[in-house]
DNA sequence: GTAAACCTGGCA
DNA sequence: TGCCAGGTTTAC
């Protein structure tokens, strides 16, 4: 599920209510996530205080006050959701419920798995040791970073912005949506892309990632934020999940082709 | 490189 | 019943 809009948007939900607070309780119901948790995970929470909230690429990282870092994952249909409210019972999917001091409880819901959680040392962790730039950074994440990459590989440009190595952050709904912003198809070669074309991609990442924060995330079927509101970019977008529907831009019909083995959406007219 | 794997749920 | 889904890792 969540892409950067989506983890920014829990970022910046959840950080009110946790910034600042202690954690008293860890109650883990299901551990088997997409690895393990370990049985140290509680006693690596328990008593620390949670001094900032931040992100890396589509990672939600905690800071904590004993230098470590509690670092989330949330796959294809995490949640993390506050409540004040701890007389409500866990449900189904509810597998780390973790208490703060002076009540409330953060929830990771995730029916999938595919989510992580954990806590380390982030300058040691190896969970970001191969992770490409920030697309919002406009000094790492550049056209002549895309560039560069061209004579390397005969990949696609959707195979390769979607690569985190490459750059962190971006997945499926939003590769699609800026490729569509920068006129440019999901099936066309990086070995085929014009120094100007590396312009435009680089450019469309910025302004439909920062669009769709600022419209809270895109909640297709199931994406909330920190405290259980559902974002507003799922009515703007202008490709994805709208194959045979009219393109917003020229009226002919969005097309939709597999490309490295996701589904991928592009306007026949408008993206060559 | 490409395909399959990990999971559950929703929809045609 | 089968196929698809905001992701990532692992195996041919």
């Amino acid at each position: 599920m969540p892409e950067l809009p989506e983890v920014e948007t829990i970022r910046t939900s959840l950080s009110p209510a946790v910034v600042g607070r202690s954690i008293v309780d860890v109650d883990v119901r299901e551990s088997r996530l997409r690895r393990p948790l370990s049985a140290q995970f509680p006693d690596s929470l328990i008593g620390r205080v949670v001094t900032a909230a931040r992100r890396r690429a589509k990672y939600l990282l905690f800071d904590l006050n004993d230098g470590m870092t509690w670092i989330t994952h949330f796959g294809m249909s995490g949640r993390l959701v506050y409540h004040s409210n701890t007389s409500v019972q866990p449900g189904t999917h509810d597998h780390v419920i973790v208490g703060l001091d002076g009540g409330g409880r953060l929830v990771f819901n995730d029916p999938r798995r595919f989510g992580l959680m954990t806590v380390e040392d982030e300058a040691a962790s190896q969970l970001f040791r191969q992770l490409g730039p920030e697309p919002l950074d406009e000094s790492c994440f550049t056209a002549d970073h895309l560039a560069k990459l061209r004579a390397k590989t005969v990949r696609t440009v959707k195979d390769v912005l979607m690569d985190q190595r490459v750059v962190g952050g971006l997945g499926n709904i939003y590769v699609n949506e800026l490729l569509f912003l920068a006129g440019i198809r999901p099936t066309r070669r990086l070995k085929r892309m014009t120094r100007d074309d590396c312009e435009r991609v680089v450019s469309s990442a910025r302004s439909v990632l920062a669009d769709a924060i600022e419209h809270k995330g895109s909640s297709i079927s199931d994406f909330l934020d920190g405290i259980g509101r559902r974002g507003a970019y799922q009515g703007r977008l202008r490709v994805y999940d709208r194959q045979g529907k009219p393109c917003s831009r020229c009226g002919a019909a969005i097309k939709s082709v597999v490309v490295g083995q996701r589904s991928s959406f592009y306007c026949p007219r408008c993206q060559r």
